[in-house]
RNA sequence: GCGCCAGUAGCUCAGCUGGAUAGAGUGACUGGCUACGAACCAGUAGGCCGGGGGUUCGAGUCCCUUCUGGCGCACCA
């Protein structure tokens, strides 16, 4: 629950405040508000530790050259009670600050008192999230999208638990409407297939082979019974042959990617118990929708959509948007979430506006509805786009992907890059087990700190006792690099969780990874003075439990050995 | 035609609510193991941040415009 940074900042904050209080009581500076400003880790380390842009925000309100702020303030600044140890004025009026040796000791201090617990925060006070996503058809195998949402939505979650959010993960099963009656058209045309009828397979239905497979599958437990039963008859028992075994084979094979939903939930229910139906009534309370050609239409157009939709279709059915609004009804009234982010494809971006305007038009308010859209993945291999499977000849699915590369992998390559980019997933860098693939570089971190540890306890040193080391030991630029990187990590977790963005953490592993090697390359431990070689071990520690504690929020896995 | 997203090194991408000399990986070239894992580290080269205007102390970042690419604009989901 520690966060060093925040801690930092808000100090640095505190004292440049007071200083500013204490130079306008002295007459140094004109008695005008002083701006908001930014304490922030520089690029270049050379440039402090921290730096405040208060003077460059502040020239215009106290009218004076920004330099000259910066050393009024400099001078007045006290850091007693920070954890900086001086502060200087340069550039253009920066405020650079300069961490005392304290902190450093503490930081490391404090990762091996937290353990798994660090780098958690408690920024989300509990509130009630959701995060649906992945929601793929059950009428077929999962596609290359759904791989990269899965991955994206779980480790998104996986963020907003850690910065304390109450998180629940979601997937929408939608079992209702026009694509199950096309799923029950496609499935009734195979299944009269096997008995030699001649049926014409819908123009529009589902050729894949998965709905060879559930028909046989429904043959040989009913064998002809539904040859000649009514078309309704045996669409139903079809459906509801097939589509639970359709829902049960996609929970096996998201598990597989280790993603594990809370709620798997059923649009029919929301058809069943009247919520689809209560809410096109309540927009036509609240008079927000008409009649026009047999149709019902919702004036979307009023809240912020680009053209009106239909709620209930001429023939009496109602459409996936009405479901739709009825879904996230029942996820912010009948449940409670204070916010619900839906992990969308970037291909239906067009629904968003409308979705959350609908909120709107039903009373609740759509600013608490948010979508991630994601851009769709192109597979390249050998400098290639790769569009169909090799084996099937058809659309890459999840199991396609995973059967070639590593859950590592494909977990790390989906999160290491914003939802909104665009990006080539590169198979032969995925699958190469060598140093340019990003997820080896990683792990052999985390394995070569195993290793030395290994070596220490062999030597007879108390590894676990390093804890309790005297960490002012540690002065080199590289180990107090490291250490500037571990403290960062609370505050990784709660940027990513702002910005949605779990690609943050997955770059943050391997900048730390990078970290580590740089300090393993120039400081030994293992040949290094008594307490010396017993502060660099608890840093080894340290690092160690950072790296698993991001790999456990990516769910990648650690190993000791490669 | 309208809308959304993106254009940064040869390639793949970062760039934190506008901040200091635009970074990393990869590819190319060069160095580093008689010492804890060389699946590592260090160095060199490589850029009118798509183009053009504007806003201000200061723009890759904000605004306008334009070009290019991806994706949408169903009584489909």
């Amino acid at each position: 629950m520690r966060d060093p940074v925040a801690l930092a900042k808000s100090g640095a904050k505190e004292s440049i405040l007071k200083a500013c209080a204490a130079a306008r009581q002295k007459g140094l500076l004109p008695d005008a508000p002083i701006p908001d400003f930014t304490v922030e880790i520089p690029a270049d380390t050379s440039h402090g530790d921290f730096a405040a842009n208060v003077a460059l925000v502040g020239a215009r309100a106290f009218s004076m050259p920004p330099r000259r702020i910066a050393e009024i303030i400099c001078g007045e600044l006290s850091l007693g009670g920070t954890v900086f140890a001086r502060a200087e004025v340069a550039g253009p009026g920066f405020l650079n600050l300069f961490l005392g040796e304290e902190y450093y000791a503490g930081v490391v201090a404090g990762v091996l008192e937290e353990k798994e617990q660090y780098g958690r925060t408690g920024t989300g006070a509990h509130r009630k999230y959701m995060v649906e996503f992945v929601s793929a058809n059950p009428t077929g195998p999962m596609h290359l999208g759904n791989a990269r949402g899965g991955a994206l939505g779980d480790c998104l979650a996986s963020v907003l638990d850690a910065a304390g959010y109450d998180v629940t993960r979601e997937f929408y099963v939608n079992d209702a409407g026009n694509q199950i009656e096309k799923f029950g058209s496609s499935l009734s045309a195979r299944y009269l297939e096997l008995y030699h009828q001649d049926v014409e397979f819908p123009e529009d239905g589902y050729h894949g082979e998965d709905i060879i497979v559930r028909a046989k599958e429904f043959a040989a437990l009913h064998g002809d019974a539904y040859v000649n039963v009514g078309e309704e008859e045996r669409k139903r028992a079809l459906i509801d042959y097939a589509l639970p075994k359709n829902v049960d084979g996609l929970r096996a094979d998201l598990e597989k990617y280790r993603i594990r939903f809370d709620v798997w939930f059923r649009e029919s229910t929301l058809h069943r118990d009247g919520t689809v139906a209560m809410v096109i009534d309540l927009l036509g309370q609240k008079g927000h929708t008409y009649e026009k050609d047999g149709a019902v239409w919702y004036r979307a157009t009023d809240f912020g959509a680009e053209k009106d939709e239909v709620l209930v279709r001429a023939n009496g059915i109602p459409t996936y948007f009405a479901a739709d609004i009825a879904y996230h009804y029942n996820k912010f009234v009948t449940r409670g979430f204070d916010r619900v982010i839906n992990v969308w494809g970037a291909d239906h971006h067009g629904h968003v506006a409308r979705l959350k305007g609908a909120m709107d038009a039903i009373g609740l308010d759509g600013d608490k509805l948010d979508i991630v859209l994601m851009q769709l993945v192109r597979l390249v291999r050998d400098g290639e786009p790769v569009r169909m499977s090799k084996r099937t000849g058809k659309a890459i699915t999840l199991t396609d992907l995973l059967d070639e590369i590593p859950i590592d992998a494909a977990r790390f390559f989906f999160n290491l890059r914003e939802p909104k980019s665009h990006f080539d997933f590169d198979l032969d860098l995925a699958v190469k087990e060598s140093s340019d693939n990003p997820v080896y570089y990683v792990q052999y971190a985390h394995a070569r700190i195993c290793s030395i540890l290994k070596n220490l306890r062999a030597e007879g040193i108390d590894v676990d006792s390093a804890a309790q080391a005297d960490f002012a030991q540690l002065r080199e630029p590289d180990e107090l690099a490291l250490i500037r990187h571990i403290a960062k990590l609370p505050s990784e977790i709660d940027a990513a969780a702002r910005e949605y963005d779990p690609a943050r953490i997955t770059r943050y592993t391997v900048d730390l990874a990078s970290a580590y090697h740089r300090f393993y390359t120039s400081c030994r431990v293992k040949c290094a003075e008594a307490p010396l070689c017993l502060a660099r071990t608890g840093l080894c520690l340290a690092t160690r439990q950072v790296l698993r504690n991001c790999l456990a929020l990516l769910k990648i896995t650690a190993p000791e050995t490669m």
